[in-house]
DNA sequence: GCCGCATGTAACCATTTGCGTTACACTAGC
DNA sequence: GCTAGTGTAACGCAAATGGTTACATGCGGC
C-alpha cells in the first residue's frame, strides 16, 4: 500500500497558485496587474504579494477569481491546497504526535 | 459509479470537519478529547474548537491528524475546502467584482 | 448526596496574519 | 526626461490563532 507521504512526496514543488494565474489568466488576457486587481476588487499590492509567492488564494479570493475569469472557485483553492499541504509535509518531522493507530 | 445524490450533496451545507473527525477518529477509537489533544501536541482549547466548528483544520494540524490515524492529511484538508468554500459563496453578492470574460 | 473526570468555553495574553494606503526604486517604452 | 507598470518596504489596524487558567456543567460510580 502506498501512504500519503509518499504520494505527497514524490510529487515535485508544485508552483504557488500565484504563478498559473499570471500565466493562465493575466498574461493569455493581456491584463496588467493594476488592472486585474481593480477587477477583483483587491489591492494592486494584495493582487502582487499572490501573483509572487508571498500570499496564499483564500476562500474569498478564490470567489472573486470564479468571477472576474468565469473559472472554478474550487480549483484554484485546490491549487492552493496542493501547495500548503507539500509545505506542511516538510514540518512533519518537527511535530510533535504519538501514532495512535495500530499500536 | 457516481449517484445523484452525491452530486446534489454538494450544494448543501457540508459538515464541518470537526464533526466527522469526532465520529471518524474518537468516538470509534474510544478517545477522550483530552487523550487526543495530547496525543496531537495540541491543546485541549485547540483540539475542542475544531470539534465544534469554532475552527478549522489548518495544513499543520491535518498532518498531525495524519500521523496519529494514519490517514490522508490530504482528506482533511479537501474537507475543510469544501467547508469554507460553501460558505465563501455565500457571501459571493457581496463582493465587488467585474467579470473579465466574454468581454 | 458527593466526588472525580471529561467537556465546553470565557477571559486573558502574545504572536501572527491579512489587507489597505502611501511612498519609493526600478524598468521599459515613448 | 517623462510616464506607466511593477515589486515591495513601512505603517496602521482589525482579525485570527494558540496557549494557559479558570469556571460551570454533565455524568457515572460510590
Amino acid at each position: 500500500m502506498r501512504t500519503t507521504t509518499e504520494v505527497t512526496m514524490k510529487m515535485h514543488n508544485p508552483p504557488h497558485p500565484g504563478e498559473v494565474l499570471r500565466k493562465l489568466c493575466l498574461d493569455a488576457m493581456g491584463l496588467s496587474v493594476t488592472e486585474a486587481s481593480r477587477s477583483l476588487g483587491v489591492s494592486r499590492k494584495t493582487l502582487s504579494a499572490i501573483l509572487n509567492g508571498r500570499a496564499g488564494i483564500g476562500p474569498e479570493m478564490a470567489v472573486r477569481l470564479s468571477i472576474a475569469f468565469g473559472t472554478s472557485a474550487e480549483s484554484w483553492l485546490n491549487q492552493q491546497l496542493q501547495y500548503d499541504l507539500w509545505h506542511a509535509e516538510k514540518g512533519r518531522k518537527r511535530l510533535r504526535v504519538t501514532r495512535l493507530t495500530a499500536a
